[in-house]
Formats: structure tokens, sequence, C-alpha cells
DNA sequence: ATCCTCCCCTAC
DNA sequence: TAAGGTAGGGGAGGAT
């Protein structure tokens, strides 16, 4: 039935030509692909009739658990049926309450039962006995039987590794950064293991403490948990981690950021070679070659992915609730949708006619349009009815599209979210869940390429370019099959978009979804763009999508009317320049695969309610110490302190509509610099502490708290091991501070500006008679734009790291921008300014360092490569040919001699970087021997 | 001009 | 009841 979808969707993109030929293909793939993953020859019959459900982490994983029933005779299920074994090593208390945990099993009974050949007695296993208050404690389990236990694990993870080898590596790192992102809160001091210790092994103890702790908050005994009474308010000491422990968008936030450091630390470590490509490839070529028509179609442009699970929350609930599946459904907290009481002093319609009119003010003074023209819309808005009164207010997380399509919408009031579909049915949160799909999502892209940027925890671009050219496969062909393999993974299905940018790519997912793909080809964007409405390109929210519709613009198409001019004084120049490439479909900006925190913050605007200030003051040190304690874990100093206070407006009811929410709020944020870059938590305080006082706020009036750090610096970095970061922090080089140049992405808008520039160089850029501005072209004369340097291939790493550890910044001569090189195809890679770590360097020592390298005996890794690949080029542009020559020729005969594949690599990859420079420089190649 | 502070907006 | 966080980009306007 998807098939039929996907003919409804694919207008004629270039391939509905091959008709029925891709359908039948892509059934066999897809069959090839169920055949790869599951079913492996039988090796034994000794779970014959058992059946296991796996529930969140084990250890083996899920998959292998999988890989492992199959072979020994058993049935593993996606989604739970009634006679399952639940295969799980920990469960959550939500989880465990409502079930029965006659048949919780831990995974050991599978891996037992096949190292004795025979079907043990489940009994042995159970993960709880008798009744919850004598579960069990895994941890200590472990770590009495630490020996046993580890040496299954290991065993079975040496049979594994020919399965899945990639999948099995990143799994690993996957462990480690949960445990990172959950560990600072229950302040355990245990850190990851270092990579080239055994994995499997550590990496148990650490999820087993993980989980364990997780489980009651901080490790103590389930009934001390039980007793212990609810934190109502930010005035009681356990408040913040109950909240944060069932705030949504802690989660989402920190899911994300763990994932974009996920990536980071996947492309440090790799070393860039792909073997599940082979497998693709592989399954694919065995039924058809078409190399050429793929060869023929792509292999000119920019191939970027947009990746993203469908309703996400709801897609993992629904794994434990198949029965659930095609109705409304919605992830909130509310379970009957009804506000248990009123409480006294509530008004709904003067807070909520608060929010209209400051919208309205807002609207007003943009537009000089009368007040009863302007159409609001305000999140409260949702609910105007006497019915919603007395309806609950938890918000809606996410919702199916059986939900969506009665006019639910993510974010909207259970309340309101109830008249519209009646029948609405909610399912809890599974926090742990969405951690565990996310990281299967990831380590399976992770297994074709690294050139990822993680959006979200549900949500990444990737670069497909090298990849599909290196496969010889097609985009159809390749999302179908990387489609197929997530949803078989993770039980939940996903959405593609195809395109030449970002921006395209974005598009086509949203024309695939729901469990779709779609490839937005070169020819067809023109028109879809022009009917694309404006709030649906990314960056356009409610607001400035108002503020053009109030322009009387709502599609992309009607905006293309719009000079750039226009433009940019409506909405600023950065945003307007930005609207003008979107709306016709062009994205200059590159994808980043590699990002670098710039703040840390951590914020409640729920719940705050101060009887008194040494209440308030209690909370800014609680609050101070959790900012500290994720700064330890990103391992940053920060020099700028900013303090937000929500605080309640004059006209606002003290009862807000929303229990214990912030209601209709006034915002301060005052910031204090220090001299010094700093984590230690005492000044931190001090100064949050300082600020409030100053700004001399009733603490009953206080409704939202939050601190941020700004202007980071790194506290240090390890270098690994083998790395030429490790050599130089041994060999204590030090390396000169230096100014940053900005680089930009080129826009077509900014080319467009060049271009105007020429033609009439005195321009006036200013809308209305307001005061003239310079043109974008004269105001960026000072300072050059652009370096050749940045339109090269250039990649952030641990050597930088360690530079900026060293307080180093860039240094980039100024050169003749290349004026011919400039052209809308922009690298992908191009990155913010960063400490450039050889540059500073004298040349002999440069060669001494690569020597260092290739004889250490490692594997290369990546972030050393860019950084070489980073110097190499700067000698181009310095035109300092002669000791490139002699670099590039070095380099040659060491890899030679080397003689390893992945050293070849490099060196092929170097060559290339370098030529591709001195081709943009002097339009020539560099002449090497051989 | 450029930087800094205090916002606002957007995204998940 | 309900858990309205967090990071990044950008603009206005004053200080330098």
């Amino acid at each position: 039935m998807r098939r039929r979808g996907r003919d409804e969707k694919f207008p004629d993109n270039g391939f509905e030509a091959w008709g029925g030929y891709m359908h039948a293909k892509i059934a066999k793939l897809e069959e090839q692909f169920s055949a790869r993953a599951g079913r492996e020859d039988i090796i034994t019959n000794i779970f014959n009739g058992v059946s296991i459900y796996v529930n969140g982490f084990t250890i083996p994983s899920a998959d292998e658990l999988k890989i492992l029933m199959t072979k020994h005779g058993g049935i593993y299920h996606t989604y739970q049926r009634s006679n399952d074994y639940i295969i799980a090593s920990n469960l959550p208390d939500t989880k465990f309450k409502n079930m029965s945990l006659v048949k919780v099993v831990k995974p050991e009974w599978i891996t037992d039962s096949i190292s004795s050949n025979r079907l043990l007695d489940y009994r042995d296993y159970l993960l709880y006995k008798n009744s919850r208050t004598q579960r069990q404690l895994n941890f200590n389990k472990v770590l009495k039987n630490d020996d046993s236990f580890l040496s299954e694990t290991k065993s079975f993870n040496c049979e594994s590794v020919s399965l899945f080898p990639n999948e099995i590596q990143n799994t690993v790192l996957a462990e480690h950064n949960i445990d990172g992102m959950t560990m600072h809160k229950n302040e355990i001091e245990s850190k990851p293991i270092p990579n080239d210790s055994v994995p499997s092994t550590s990496n148990t103890i650490l999820l087993e403490k993980r989980e364990e702790n997780n489980f009651v908050g901080v490790g103590v005994d389930i009934n001390q948990y039980k007793q212990s009474t609810v934190a109502k308010t930010a005035a009681d000491p356990n408040f913040i981690s109950e909240f944060y422990n069932k705030s949504r968008l802690h989660h989402i936030s920190q899911l994300g950021a763990s994932f974009k450091q996920h990536v980071n630390d996947l492309r440090e470590n790799s070393n860039f070679l792909f073997p599940a490509r082979e497998d693709l490839k592989k399954s694919i070529l065995s039924t058809f070659d078409y190399n050429n028509f793929s060869q023929l179609k792509f292999e000119k442009n920019k191939v970027i992915m947009h990746i993203d699970m469908d309703c996400f929350f709801v897609s993992v609930g629904l794994r434990n609730r198949p029965d659930l599946r095609g109705k409304p459904i919605a992830v909130t907290h509310s379970k009957g949708g009804q506000a248990r009481t009123t409480r006294p002093g509530v008004d709904r319609n003067t807070e909520f006619g608060l929010y209209k009119q400051k919208q309205m003010k807002k609207l007003g003074i943009a537009t000089g349009k009368p007040e009863d023209e302007i159409v609001f819309e305000t999140r409260v808005d949702n609910i105007t009815d006497e019915d919603d009164k007395y309806g609950s207010m938890s918000e809606i997380a996410s919702c199916s599209y059986e939900a969506r399509a009665k006019g639910i919408k993510n974010g909207m009031f259970m309340g309101a979210a109830l008249r519209l579909c009646p029948d609405l049915q909610t399912i809890p949160y599974d926090f742990d869940g969405y951690k565990e799909v996310a990281y299967t999502l990831y380590n399976t892209i992770a297994q074709y390429t690294l050139d990822i940027e993680a959006v979200s925890c549900d949500e990444m671009y990737v670069d497909c370019t090298e990849l599909l050219a290196d496969m010889n496969v097609n985009v159809q062909s390749f999302a179908t099959m990387l489609r197929e393999e997530i949803k078989h993974k993770t039980g939940c299905p996903c959405s593609t978009g195809f395109g030449g940018n970002r921006l395209q790519a974005r598009l086509a997912t949203k024309k695939a979804k729901p469990d779709g793909q779609f490839f937005l080809t070169e020819d067809l964007v023109e028109d879809i763009i022009f009917e694309i409405k404006l709030s649906d390109l990314p960056g356009v929210g409610r607001q400035t999508a108002q503020k053009l519709e109030s322009l009387g613009h709502v599609t992309c198409g009607s905006l293309q009317t719009l000079t750039l001019a226009t433009l940019k004084c409506q909405l600023g120049i950065k945003t307007g320049a930005q609207l003008f490439d979107q709306c016709r479909g062009r994205d200059p900006t590159p994808l980043t695969f590699h990002t670098v925190r710039k703040s840390v913050s951590a914020e409640v605007n729920y719940g705050i309610r101060f009887e008194n200030e040494n209440q308030c003051i209690e909370f800014l040190k609680q609050l101070s110490a959790e900012v500290h304690s994720r700064m330890q874990q990103y391992k940053v100093l920060g020099k700028c302190i900013t303090l937000k206070l929500m605080v309640r407006d004059e006209e606002a009811p003290i009862e807000t509509a929303k229990f214990m929410g912030h209601g209709f709020c006034n915002v301060i944020n005052k910031s204090s610099s220090l001299s010094t870059a700093t984590n230690d938590i005492e000044i931190i305080t001090r100064e949050v502490i300082s600020i409030c006082k100053k700004q001399n706020i009733n603490p009953k009036e206080m409704r939202g708290i939050g601190i941020q750090v700004t202007k980071l610096e790194l506290l240090n970095s390890k270098p690994s091991k083998g790395s030429i970061s490790k050599f130089l922090s041994n060999n204590k080089v030090v390396v000169k501070k230096e100014t940053e140049v900005k680089s930009e992405p080129i826009s077509e808008s900014k080319i467009l500006e060049v271009a105007e520039s020429i033609k009439k160089p005195t321009t006036n850029e200013s809308c209305g008679s307001t005061s003239p501005k310079k043109s974008p072209v004269a105001k960026r004369r000072g300072r050059p734009p652009k370096s050749i340097k940045t339109q090269l291939s250039s990649k952030n790493n641990s050597m930088n790291k360690f530079l900026q550890s060293q307080n180093v910044t860039r240094d980039l001569p100024y050169k003749d921008p290349m004026k011919k090189n400039v052209s809308k195809e922009v690298p992908h890679n191009v990155e913010q300014p960063r400490p450039k770590g050889l540059l500073g360097l004298p040349w002999d020592k440069v060669r001494e360092l690569l020597r260092a390298w290739l004889e250490s005996g490692q594997s290369p890794l990546q972030c050393d490569v860019d950084m070489i690949v980073d110097y190499l080029q700067e000698m181009v542009v310095n035109k300092n040919t002669e000791k490139l020559f002699v670099l590039m020729n070095f380099l040659r005969r060491m890899t030679k001699e080397i003689g390893r594949n992945d050293w070849l690599k490099v060196y092929d990859h170097v060559t290339e970087q370098v030529q591709n420079a001195m081709v943009a420089v002097y339009g020539k190649r560099l002449f090497i021997s051989d």
C-alpha cells in the first residue's frame, strides 16, 4: 500500500519512466534487506516456541538478541505480543507499574541458554521476583557477578562483530554518551571508559549504574522513593530534578545537544570507511546494474537528504501499544483531559486578553493597520469556548496523523484537543524509548556516512553526494533501503526528503510525510516552490509569517515579487536576504557536521512560587549548581553570566490559568561580564544572586528563572592517542594568538547585491524616509568578506580544541578574494571561525609532525587529515608552492612506504584537496611525480 | 565602524 | 492540575 502512496506523491521526476520496473525492483530490495538483517541460517532449535520482546536497553542489544533468537529457532517481536517473554535489563517505574512482571526476563537467559545449548529455566533469570518491593538490584548483582557477566558479553560481542561490525562499534559509543548525559545529574563521578579498552564490559557496568540511578533519582531504595513527597513548587529542594525529569522540552533539548555531540564524536573517531555501503551496494547491484543511469543523473549535483521520524514520540510509544495504531493518539502528561479542580482566582479571560493585547500591539506597530483588522493567533487562543474553561491545559507533545487530521497540533492544550476530537487517546511519555530509538537512527545513518548535521534527536541533514557516487546507487533506492532498515530496527516509521540544498531537502520531507520519501529534483523546484506557504519555510515562525501576511504575502511565489531591498527593510538585513533566497528555493547555507557549543543555560518557568526571598535565593543556588554541573559536563568555562527573570505582569491574575504556569509575564535579562572565564560554582552563584537582588523584585511575583553562561572557553582537551594533537601537547608547542576572520557563505542575494552595486554604486538601500544606510558592499569594504581559504575544505577537530584551550585563534592573512571563484556552489563544510592549529608553526616543525604522525602506527584520524589539508591549502593560498611540493612528495613517499589502505586513502584525499586549491588559486594543478 | 547588552524569534 | 527548556541567529540602540 505504501507503493500506491508513492505513485500519488511522485510526480515526474525521471523515475516514472521506469514504470513497474522500479516497483518490482524496490520490492526485491526490501525482501533482500529483511533477509540480510533478519533471517540468518538456523543453527539450533533451543528457542522453539519461544517468542521474545525486548524492552529498553539490553546487553546484548535488541538487534543482537534478534539475531540470536532467529539463529536458535526462536521468534523476535518488534512489538509486544501477549505471549512474549519480555527481555529487559531494567524497567523504569512507570513501565513495570502497569505490567505483569511474570515474564520479565534478563537477557542473560538467552545468552546462557545458548552457551549451555539448551533452554534454561527462565525463572532463574526473572528481573523482578515476587513483588515490586523485593526488586532485585541489578547494580549490585552485576558488580558481584562481575566476571561471569562480563565474560559472557565479551564472547557474545566477538561472535556478533562479523554480523554488523559498524553497528556494534557505534552502539558502544552511543552508550558512552548516554552515560555522559545522565551522569551529571546523579553525580556519579565515574567516567566513560577510553576507547581502547574492552568496550562492552565497562559499558555494561556504567549502563547498569545509570539505569539504577535513573530509576529512583539517586539510587535509593524504592520504598523510600514512594514515601517521599512530591515537590510542588520551586521552593521544594527536589523540585528541579523532578521538574526536569518530566519536562518534555528539557528532554528534547538535551537529546538534541547530545546527538550533535554524538556526531562530533563519531567523526573524530572514525576512519571514514563505511563497510555497510558495500553490503547495500551488493544487494542492489545483484538485481540490476543501472550504474550508467544513476551516474548520469547525480554526479554533477549535490544531494542533500533530510530525514525525520514521523510523529516521533507517538511512534515510539506505539511500539508497546499496537492496539492503538491507526487511532488519534496524543503524548501528554494528562490522562483524563479534565482539569481536576477549578482553582480559586483563575481568570483565563483576563490572562488570555493580555496575551492578545501584546500581540496586537506588536502587529499594530509593525503594520500600521487598525486594530480590528488584525487576526490574532496566540497559543491560548485555542481555548475560547465555555466548555474548555475547565479543560486540561496539559500540552500535547506529539500527536498521530489521525489526530492531526482532526486539526490537533503539537503544543495544543489537551482540553482544546478533546474538543476537536473527543475520542483522542493519550499515551504516556517514554523518554528512555526516545533515546534508544534516536541512537538507533543515528547509528544506522552513520554506517553509511558521517556527513551528518544533527538537528535534533529525530531529525538530521545528510550530505549524500559522496555516498551515492561511491555506491553508485540512485536516490530512490537508497531512500527505500534506508527507511526500511530504520523501521526494521526501531519499529518506527520515518520520512526522507532529498534535494540540491537543505531547504529543498526539507521541503521534500514535508511532501514525503508520513512514512514516505520524495526527491525534489532541480527541474521541480521552481514549480513547487511557488505554492509553498511562507510559514512552511524553515526560520519563518508565527511572527514572521504574520508580518509577511500583513504585507500581503502568504506563498513563496507571491513573495518573489518583492525586491531584495524591500525584504531587507521589512525584516532586517539577514532575514530579508534569507527569505529572498528561500522563496526561490535557494539555500546557500552549508551543512555543519561539527558543532561548537556557544552557551550553557538552565531555566525553569514552571512551578516558580516563592513566599520569601530566602526561598528565591535558595533556588538560585540550586539552579546555579545545575548550570555549573552542565558546564563541567561540557568542559567549558564562561565569561558572561545572564540571569533571566519572568515576573508577573501587573495586570495578570495572581493565580495562573495553567496550574503552576508562569502566566502573563514581563521578562528581564541582566548580564554580568567577568574579567576571566570561570566555572566556579561560588562565582556563578554569587553573580546570579547579586544580579537578582539588584532588580528589586518581590519574590512572590516571580514566575520564571533562568541562568545562562556565554562567551565560553574550553576547559581543556585530552588529545586522543596517536593523534597529532597528542604529539603537539607532548612537545609543548606554543602557538601565538591571532585575530579571527569570519567566513560567510555566499548567497544568491549576495551575488545580486554585488551585481547591483556594480550597476549603480551609489544606491541608497534604505526604505521609507529614514536615515540613509550604507550599501552592504560599502560596508564590507573595510574587511574582506571571504578568503579563498574559507571556500576550501576545512573542518574543526580535536587538534583545534586543544589549541582553542590554549587561547589560540585563527591565523589567516588576508589574500585577494578570488572573484572568479565566487559561485553559488558553496562547500558543504565551511564553518564558524575557529582556531587553526598548524598555521602558526614553522614549516620544518610541520614536517617533523607529519613524520611522527605517519610513523605512529595508528589509523589516521579524520580530524588530523583535515588539519593537514588546511595547512597545505593555506600554503597554496600563500603561494608557497616550493615547500608544498616538498611536503606533498614527502607524504606520498611515506604513505606508499606504509602501504596500508587507510593511509593511501589519506594521500589520495589530501592530494585531491590540495589540487582543488591549486586550481582555484592558479587555475592549474600542482605537478606531483607519480 | 564595531562591540556590547538586551531583547525577540525560531526550532526541536 | 502539570512539569511553559535550551541553543542559536539576529536586530535595535547605546557605548566605545
